[in-house]
DNA sequence: TGTATTGGTTAGGGTTAGCTAACTTATATT
DNA sequence: AATATAAGTTAGCTAACCCTAACCAATACA
């Protein structure tokens, strides 16, 4: 099942503190986010549920194999759109914010036509 | 107040009735967009609220002047984006279908950068 | 060893924005 | 005139997803 712009997100924060760190706690992703810690717990307990998330043996937050994908193809998408808004002039902190949103609602084939173009124009 | 996607989503979609008709009805909203009646009802009401929606004499309804420029705004992101799109090799369908969700999360820097970009490439 | 801090969870609430069912009102048809 | 149809509204439901308050458990430290 296709995920929401919120679940996206939490996948896309786990995607990116593991980057760092390899111990990733709800609080973590509570403040990248800027929620609460309730909501952090509420939304990854849906995100395990539905094999995305899980937790090592020491209680922190790992991606599963179908949750690595998904976080992966967002965060593509962040980057690659990041990217095209910067070579358009736009300032980096205004073009990181469009990303973060159209992201979760671009389809696959405009992505691609996009990353497409990127190429042939050497971005 | 900015609104979200649902409202401009109405907005537009007044607008663009709006074009072939002079007689814009709630049920002809809710056959656009996909919605019950009781949607229809109950959303235009808020935006009535926000002054931005008004009946008519014959009870049609019509975009205030606040209202036309939010729905002209949202409606110029939807054309332009959905002919980049185009321009990227998109298919008319999807191209249309991706603009009108992007429509709403794009900030104006960034949309004022693709309209340029656009421009300097003649499209 | 007792208390403070930190992290996680439970319980309950609020907003946005869809839905169906059912009522009202107006128009149209027989 | 009686009834059928169409449009709009009210009431109430649901789902997603955020919040605070309060509690539990583990660690830390004086």
């Amino acid at each position: 099942m296709a995920l929401q712009e919120s679940g996206e997100m939490y996948l896309e924060t786990i995607y990116v503190l593991s980057q760092t760190s390899n111990a990733v706690r709800g609080i973590d992703i509570a403040d990248h986010l800027g929620y609460s810690k309730p909501s952090v717990s509420r939304a990854i307990g849906l995100l395990k549920d539905e094999g995305l998330v899980k937790k090592d043996d020491n209680g922190y937050y790992k991606l599963t194999e179908a949750g690595e994908i998904m976080a992966k193809r967002i965060y593509e998408r962040h980057t690659v759109l990041t990217t095209l808004f910067i070579n358009l002039g736009v300032d980096e902190k205004t073009a990181s914010e469009d990303a973060c949103r159209i992201e979760h609602y671009i389809s696959d084939k405009t992505f691609d036509a996009i990353k497409a173009h990127m190429k042939q124009h050497g971005a």
